[in-house]
DNA sequence: AAGTGGTCTAGACCACCCT
DNA sequence: GGGTGGTCTAGACCACTTT
């Protein structure tokens, strides 16, 4: 809590090699014993600060764990964990041997969330539904028996739906899927929720991962219609490739997302 | 390394709930320990296979960490280490007090990187430059000026250039950037690498974080033009809104890129 | 050789959930 | 109350970088 011998002071702010002040640091604030935020996320938030204020460069060397640890008090895992956070984010680089560095930024690249469409209308406070546009049986062909690796003829569900949000038509789906003897392909069960809910009582057959692509398409005729908007008009098509245990391929299909009502903020750098 | 007593074994494996089988993890292999491969990220691996076959299955729960430490002799840090590289990569989903269950995957949503433009380019084998389209001090005004918090009339440098690959043109970026008399502008200097390195030698202006926003859009006339393409065509666009040390915004403007030619893979569920 | 980050241990105490 | 995950410590050994 006192002052610290000057020799440790010394460690730590007779840096003159544009690196950093570790006596910066300490201004911004030590960990707070009481609270009930974890130390580590307490430390992760001052070292953000610290480069936010510019107290941390780009480029440069961060003090060492074992210092920052000494600076706040802290065991030297308890250091790392906090560390680990800004390095997860893409703000710190720890290089092995050397030190832990902040990043120089990348200002055109990021990492983008794109969350399920039903998750996303119940964040924005309002409600969804999805509307069955046809669901029918057919035989596997082209492209939806190669992505699915089935045999041509194979029987598939295929479905259409209109997702809705806000009262108005968001989201557009295309989807097939295997077909089993036992399923029961009750229409009423399409209406809500997500299709990887029709295999809940087939565990063979039941989501495990998926793969998605995103890609940048316009409105065709009959999307337009159906999304109320016009042809041409800008989206996003999220194709998606559904796998059970296994690697069972069981879902392919593509979302069209209106581009007038989805964008994507960037994540980058931010601690979850 | 032996045989357990039999108290253990049924703690493992006496669960009938539907929920896994602690004995079907250890068929998957044990740690090695010789391996240069850290034993969280083996454990982690194990667990993941044993989502993929199935042996875990979404909905269940997993072994508890003293378990998992007991079957593969492991303190429950370094368990803990394991179970969170997948808790991270949204495979599991950790609940405090209840236990760690295998998540019922999302098949339509997920997370997106999208990379800087120069190190895509490298890591396609290929090499990339910028062709300068043309600079010039502006006033700023509108969009500008209230996006960079700068008062109308305050000098912008305003710049366009064309970032090419694979020996065409694939995307378009325009900028607007803080102008100080002391900066030099030269021409030469932006022919090639990011924008941000003209900013190197001025601390004040050093480029910290940036925010992003993905958006779908269609080829302008002049854009199409520029890119090779036909207006009309699907494309990205990419905003940025780059911030320096004490929240000073320092540049303004947006990519388009090729449609064609861009695309995203989910990262769902990878562990790096 | 000294300092750095990378891994791992064997404890500990806590908040929380379930029964 | 017993089990679960969440946090934290004070060590230890290692691989690596720097000088």
């Amino acid at each position: 809590m006192g002052r610290s011998p000057s020799s440790m002071m010394e460690a730590v702010t007779a840096r003159e090699d544009g690196v950093l002040a570790g006596r910066g640091l300490e201004e911004l604030g030590g960990i707070d014993e009481g609270s009930y935020i974890p130390a580590y996320v307490q430390l992760s938030r001052i070292l953000q600060e610290a480069v936010r204020r510019g107290i941390l460069r780009p480029g440069g060397r961060i003090p060492s764990e074992s210092e920052l640890g000494r600076i706040f008090g802290l065991s030297r895992m308890t250091v790392r964990r906090a560390v680990s956070l800004l390095v997860d984010a893409g703000l710190l680089d720890a290089r092995q041997g050397s030190g832990t560095y902040v990043v120089n930024p990348r200002t055109d690249g990021g990492l983008f969330l794109v969350p399920d469409f039903h998750e996303e209308m119940l964040s924005r406070g309002g409600t969804s539904s999805a509307r069955l546009l046809g669901v029918r049986v057919v035989p596997a062909a082209g492209r939806a028996a190669e992505k699915l690796g089935v045999k041509r003829g194979r029987r598939l569900i295929y479905l259409e739906r209109l997702l809705e949000g806000e009262g108005e038509p968001l989201v557009y789906e295309r989807k097939y899927l295997l077909y089993d003897k036992s399923q029961p392909l009750l229409e009423g069960e399409l209406g809500h929720g997500p299709v990887s809910e029709l295999f809940a009582g087939h565990p063979r057959y039941a989501p495990v991962r998926s793969e998605l692509e995103l890609k940048a398409t316009v409105l065709g005729k009959g999307e337009a219609a159906l999304l109320g908007r016009e042809a041409g008009e800008p989206a996003f098509c999220l194709e998606q490739l559904v796998f059970a245990a296994n690697d069972l391929r069981v879902i392919w299909g593509w979302l069209i997302l209106r581009g007038d009502r989805f964008s994507f903020r960037s994540l980058q750098a931010e601690v979850r």
